[in-house]
DNA sequence: TCTGGGGTCCTAGGACCC
DNA sequence: TCTGGGGTCCTAGGACCC
């Protein structure tokens, strides 16, 4: 039996742009996806007045502004930074942390597993808040599924009290019994509509499916599912960071791009940036996706997408061999006459760098890797696009609204907040 | 004018081989 | 009129997550 943990920020990105912005306190708050387009985090204020996740904020503008919403853009320089704040504070009150994501970790609590574990998950949410100002929620329990589960019913049962313990065989039950199918983690809209379609409505009756009717229902992952549920561990807290597959930097335009020399600026900087990203992570790459679409929400004739996968070799973490078989893919599905309103670039294929396979005509790559080190150096102390290739253009009109953005608190020298006595 | 970005895992089916 | 069987590898696409 293992003794597991959830910690969740609550309205994570809310709760980070009120740490350093008194006014945003008790008022709805809605924090944007790039590019002003979609409300990806809500405060509880904003959730009561129905503002959903992923609504798209010119859909909901009115709604927004007769209630006096505040919507910021999203400030993810900020939410990294203070992610690891919270990550910090955490640790010492687990043997392992797993990071689940921006606003999640899992913890692995054996080793207190004869203490009181809601006082020390209290006081683990004590922690995170004197540090960092945010509030939190815990789920604890046998498996992870549980953990999260717990987690989920803190976060709605006030009875809870922040804390869902669910170590407790009755206690769980009861939770289970009454826990919608849909909200188990990995259960999503279509497995939950098959389920549905048997009369599974709540996570007690996923926990008592036989085995094989989950599998031929879903696949290996709802058969892992009931097990979790069941108490037996499927996945177990992991605290080395598997090796990544695949990266991406993707954008929306601020405006639509309908010539070829302001696509290739857009897609210069997204090679420069993912060959930064790589570098970053000590990987190679073996291959570049380049794609860029049309408006796919307008169900009009005017669509297109174009997209070309190049092969790398010698694989390469480059920024200038990524910018040059970028370029070479977006000449190659180029089409007049269409207004694009995003582009991407995907690297996959990674490779640790000193695993690469070698080729015989790497020739002078020791300039290069020199050159690159320069220019993350450059741009990591004077800000991101201080060294740039001219391919990226000057004017820039395709760049990403983000009319409301806070500063970086945290990060810049010149945006740290200043106190006056 | 306007609808995010970045991941993982699994399966089916085609290509290829012996 | 007939046209094997079984294995591996790769890719595309679906589902899901935050």
């Amino acid at each position: 039996m293992s003794t597991i943990a959830l910690i969740d920020c609550n309205n994570f990105y809310v709760s980070c742009e009120r740490a350093f912005d008194a006014a945003l306190v008790g008022v709805p708050v809605v924090v944007a996806s790039n590019n002003d387009g979609c409300a990806i985090a809500r405060s509880n204020e904003a959730k009561a007045l129905g503002v959903k996740m992923g609504d798209p904020i010119h859909l909901i503008r009115d709604r927004l502004d007769k209630h006096g919403v505040v919507v910021r853009s999203s400030n993810y320089t900020l939410y990294g930074d203070m992610q690891r704040r919270v990550v910090a504070a955490v640790e010492q009150f687990a043997s392992e942390v797993e990071i689940y994501s921006i606003d999640e970790s899992f913890l692995d609590l054996e080793p207190f597993k004869d203490r009181d574990l809601v006082v020390h998950a209290n006081a683990m949410r004590a922690q995170v808040q004197r540090w960092t100002t945010i509030p939190t929620c815990v789920g604890i329990g046998p498996t992870k599924t549980l953990a999260k589960l717990g987690n989920a019913a803190a976060k709605k049962n006030p009875l809870f009290d922040g804390v869902g313990d669910l170590r407790d065989a009755a206690v769980r039950a009861w939770v289970l019994d009454r826990f919608p199918a849909g909200d188990v983690w990995g259960v999503g809209r279509a497995t939950a509509a098959k389920l549905a379609a048997l009369g599974i409505v709540t996570a007690g009756q996923i926990r008592d499916m036989q085995v094989k009717q989950a599998r031929a229902l879903g696949t290996v992952v709802l058969e892992r599912l009931v097990a979790e549920l069941q108490g037996v561990p499927a996945s177990a807290v992991e605290m080395i960071e598997p090796q990544r597959k695949g990266m991406a930097v993707t954008r929306s335009f601020g405006t639509p791009v309908r010539d070829l020399d302001a696509l290739m600026g857009a897609v210069a900087q997204y090679a420069m940036r993912a060959g930064e990203k790589l570098r970053s992570h000590g990987l190679v790459a073996g291959q570049l996706t380049v794609f860029f679409h049309t408006n796919r929400f307008k169900k009009d004739a005017g669509q297109y997408q174009g997209m070309r996968r190049i092969a790398l070799h010698p694989m390469t973490a480059d920024s200038l061999e990524l910018l040059a078989a970028a370029r070479r893919g977006v000449e190659g599905a180029w089409r007049d006459g269409y207004a694009y309103t995003k582009a991407g670039i995907m690297l996959d294929d990674l490779v640790a760098s000193e695993l690469r396979p070698r080729t015989l005509f790497e020739g002078d790559s020791d300039r290069r890797e020199r050159l690159m080190s320069a220019m993350d150096e450059v741009n990591a102390r004077f800000g991101r696009f201080t060294a740039v290739p001219a391919a990226q253009g000057f004017k820039r009109d395709w760049r990403m609204r983000a009319e409301n953005r806070s500063p970086a608190w945290t990060t810049r020298i010149d945006e740290v907040p200043v106190v006056r006595a």
